[in-house]
DNA sequence: TGGCTATCACACCA
DNA sequence: ATGGTGTGATAGCC
C-alpha cells in the first residue's frame, strides 16, 4: 500500500503568532511519503523537542528506528548566493581519487566529491582514504549556521555535486566506524531539488523478513535534513537518478569524525 | 569475515 | 510501444 501524506500543516488551534516558536510548533509543508503495512500513523510531532537557539519550523520524520528533522535553513536568495559561492570555492576530486571499485571493476563515481574539515582529518570511502581540505569561508559559514540551529558541532563535511538528474548515489549507510555514533549527520541541500529515499536494512533483498516500506522525501533548495541516531544504523539512503532534473545540486553532509586513535 | 559499491538486465507502469 | 523508474544479481577487495 502506498499513500502520499502531507504532514506538518499548521496545527488547528495554534495561534501561530509567536516569533519564538519552539522547535516543532509550526510546520512548513513538505511532501513526505510514509508507507506502512497498516497505513500511516500520525504522531504528535510536538512530543519531540530540543532547545535550539534559532526558531525554525521543523518537520519531524519518524519510522521504526528512523529519526530525522527537516527544515528550510536558508531563504531562496541566500541559498542562491551560497550555491554560487560553492561553485567557485569547492575543488572536487578527479582522476583516480574519483574512482571506486565495485565487484572487482573500477568505475568513476556518478557525481563529484570533495572533503573538507579540521586539519588532519581523514575519511574512508569505499576503501579509499581521503584527507580533508581546510575549510573554505562559505563552508564555515554554512557549518556555523547548522551549528546555531542544531546545537551540534561538526569537524568534517563531505561535498557531493550532482550535475543533473543522471548523477546519483546508490543505497548506502555512512561508515559507522569512523563516525561519532551519537552525533547526527546534517545534510544541507543547495540547487536542484532531488528525491531522497530511506530503506530499512531488514526490508532489502529478495526475501526480507520484514515488510517496512521506504520513506521518501524531496530535499529542497536551502533545506537541511538532520539524521539522528540510530537512523544510520537501521536505514540505508539513496539519491536515485531522475532524468527530468536538468540542473545541478550540491549536497553538504556535516559529520563528526572520530579522531583516528581507534578503529 | 562479511558487507560494501555501481552498473546492468529486466519487470512494471502509465 | 516507449521511456522512466525500481529491484536484484553480480563476486573481489579490505
Amino acid at each position: 500500500m502506498e499513500r502520499f501524506v502531507t504532514r506538518g500543516q499548521k496545527r488547528p488551534g495554534s495561534d501561530g503568532a509567536t516569533d519564538e516558536a519552539p522547535r516543532g510548533s509550526e510546520k512548513k509543508r513538505i511532501k513526505v511519503e510514509i508507507c506502512d503495512d497498516e497505513g500511516v500513523k500520525e504522531e504528535d510531532e510536538d512530543a519531540a523537542f530540543e532547545e535550539f537557539s534559532h526558531p525554525i519550523p521543523w518537520q519531524k520524520i519518524e519510522a521504526d528506528g528512523l529519526d530525522c528533522d527537516y527544515a528550510l535553513l536558508f531563504s531562496k536568495e541566500e541559498a542562491d548566493h551560497l550555491f554560487k559561492q560553492l561553485e567557485e570555492e569547492v575543488v572536487y576530486m578527479k582522476g583516480e581519487e574519483a574512482k571506486v571499485q565495485v565487484f572487482g571493476k573500477v568505475y568513476s563515481i556518478p557525481r563529484k566529491q570533495a572533503t573538507y574539515g579540521d586539519e588532519g582529518l581523514t575519511y574512508t570511502y569505499s576503501g579509499v582514504k581521503h584527507s580533508a581540505c581546510p575549510w573554505t569561508p562559505t563552508l564555515e559559514y554554512i557549518r556555523d549556521a547548522v551549528t546555531k540551529t542544531t546545537g551540534q558541532t561538526f569537524n568534517f563535511v563531505l561535498v557531493n555535486r550532482y550535475k543533473d538528474g543522471q548523477d546519483h548515489m546508490g543505497e548506502h549507510r555512512d561508515d559507522e566506524r569512523e563516525l561519532d555514533p551519537l552525533c547526527p549527520i546534517a545534510s544541507v541541500s543547495l540547487g536542484a531539488a532531488r528525491d531522497f529515499i530511506f530503506r530499512h536494512r531488514d526490508a532489502r533483498g529478495k526475501q526480507s523478513h520484514r515488510h517496512i516500506e521506504p520513506v521518501k522525501l524531496e530535499l529542497a533548495h536551502g533545506s537541511m535534513l538532520l539524521m539522528n541516531p540510530p537512523t544510520n544504523t537501521f536505514w540505508y539512503h539513496s539519491l536515485p537518478a531522475r532524468k527530468k532534473v536538468l540542473l545541478p545540486r550540491i549536497n553538504l553532509t556535516f559529520r563528526r569524525i572520530l579522531l583516528d586513535s581507534k578503529k
